[in-house]
DNA sequence: TTGTATGCAAATAATTTGCACCAAA
DNA sequence: TTTGGTGCAAATTATTTGCATACAA
C-alpha cells in the first residue's frame, strides 16, 4: 500500500500543507463502513466525492447547493446529506463546529490540526498553525486537572483585504 | 460617584476576580437605554436582576426557568427574553457563544476576558486567564493583517472531578 | 433474503416576527 | 399623547425522525 499526500486543492488563500495518509478520504470512508458493517451506497459515493473534492469551509446548505437537484442524477435528500455529515464525523473525515449560530464543517482527515481567523466583514475563515498555542493549551489544562482532548480556537477580525476595501471606500465616500 | 465592586458570587468554584466598576449592571443598563431614548420596563428590570444575581453561565431555556411562570407576578413572555438577551450583548452587559448547539451566556461587564475550560463529561464551563494566550492571538492576528476584535478559546475534556469518578466507578464496576 | 439506507413529509427545537394592545415619558 | 414594549401565536430555520420502500451484501 503506497504512501499518498491527498492533495486538498484551495482556490483561494493558500492554506496548510496537507498531511502524507495512506488512503485516500473514499478508502477510509469504505473501511470505516465495513469495519461496522454499514453499506456502500451511491449517495455515500456522491458525497465523499464531493465533500473531498476541494478544500474549504462549508456548512449542510453549502454542500447541497453542490449537488444535484431533486429528479437529477445523482440527487441526495438532505436528510441523507445530515445524515452522512455525522457519518464523516464520526469517520473521523470531518471536523465540525459552530460559527454565528450554523454549523461549519472542515476536513480533518489529512489535514494538520489547525485554527481560525474569522473576518467578520466578508466572513471568510482564514486558518493558522500556533505550536506555542499547543502547549499553552496543555498547560492551562494540567494546572487545572484537566485531561484534554481538543480545543477551540476563534480570532475574529477584520482581514486584510476588508481592511483595504473599507479606506478605499471612505475616501470615495469624500468625493 | 463612587467606584464600587459589583459582586459576582459564585456558588460553585472559585472563578475570577471581579473588575471595579463604577456602575452596577443596573445602572449600566439604565445608562443604555436613556442614551438611545428606550424604555425602563418592570421586564426589563426583572431580567436584569436576575441574571446579575448570581454570576454563572446559562442559555435563554434556564432564565425562564428561573424566572416567574406565567400567571405569577413578573411574568415575562419569552420572546421577551429574547429580545431583552440581545439588548444585554448590545449594551456590554454579557457576552454570547455557541457551545453545543446552544446559545451561552455569560457576564461581561464587571468581569475580567477570560477563556473556557469545557467538561465534556459533567458539561461544566470552567474560566481561565491567560495574557500568554492574549500576546499569542494579536501576533497571529498582525501575522495575517488581521485587525482583532477579539477571540473565542475552549478547551475541551474532562474535568478534575470527572475524572476521579470515572476511576472510583470502574472500581465499582469490578464488585 | 435480510436488514440497512433512503426519500419524503411530518416533527422538533430554538428563535424571531407580526400585530393588537399596553404603558413609560 | 406618542412611540416604544410586551404577550401571544404564527412563522422561520436548521435539523431530526417515522415510516414505507429500495437496495447492498
Amino acid at each position: 500500500m503506497s504512501l499518498l499526500k491527498f492533495v486538498a486543492v484551495s482556490e483561494s488563500s493558500p492554506s496548510l500543507q496537507p498531511i502524507d495518509v495512506s488512503l485516500t478520504p473514499q478508502e477510509r470512508f469504505e473501511e470505516y463502513l465495513q469495519t461496522r458493517g454499514l453499506r456502500q451506497t451511491s449517495q455515500r459515493k456522491t458525497l465523499v466525492d464531493q465533500v473531498f473534492s476541494h478544500h474549504d469551509h462549508f456548512d449542510a446548505d453549502e454542500l447541497i447547493d453542490r449537488l444535484p437537484r431533486r429528479g437529477d442524477k445523482n440527487y441526495v435528500s438532505s436528510a441523507t446529506v445530515y445524515r452522512t455529515l455525522r457519518e464523516f464525523v464520526d469517520a473521523g473525515l470531518l471536523k465540525s463546529f459552530q460559527l454565528e449560530g450554523r454549523t461549519v464543517y472542515e476536513h480533518d482527515y489529512g489535514y494538520p490540526q489547525h485554527d481560525h481567523l474569522y473576518c467578520t466583514r466578508c466572513r471568510k475563515l482564514f486558518e493558522f498553525q500556533s505550536e506555542a498555542l499547543t502547549k499553552l493549551r496543555d498547560e492551562v489544562g494540567s494546572e487545572h486537572g484537566f485531561r484534554i482532548a481538543g480545543h477551540r480556537m476563534i480570532i475574529h477580525g477584520v482581514c486584510r483585504e476588508c481592511s483595504k476595501s473599507r479606506r478605499k471606500k471612505r475616501k470615495q465616500d469624500l468625493v
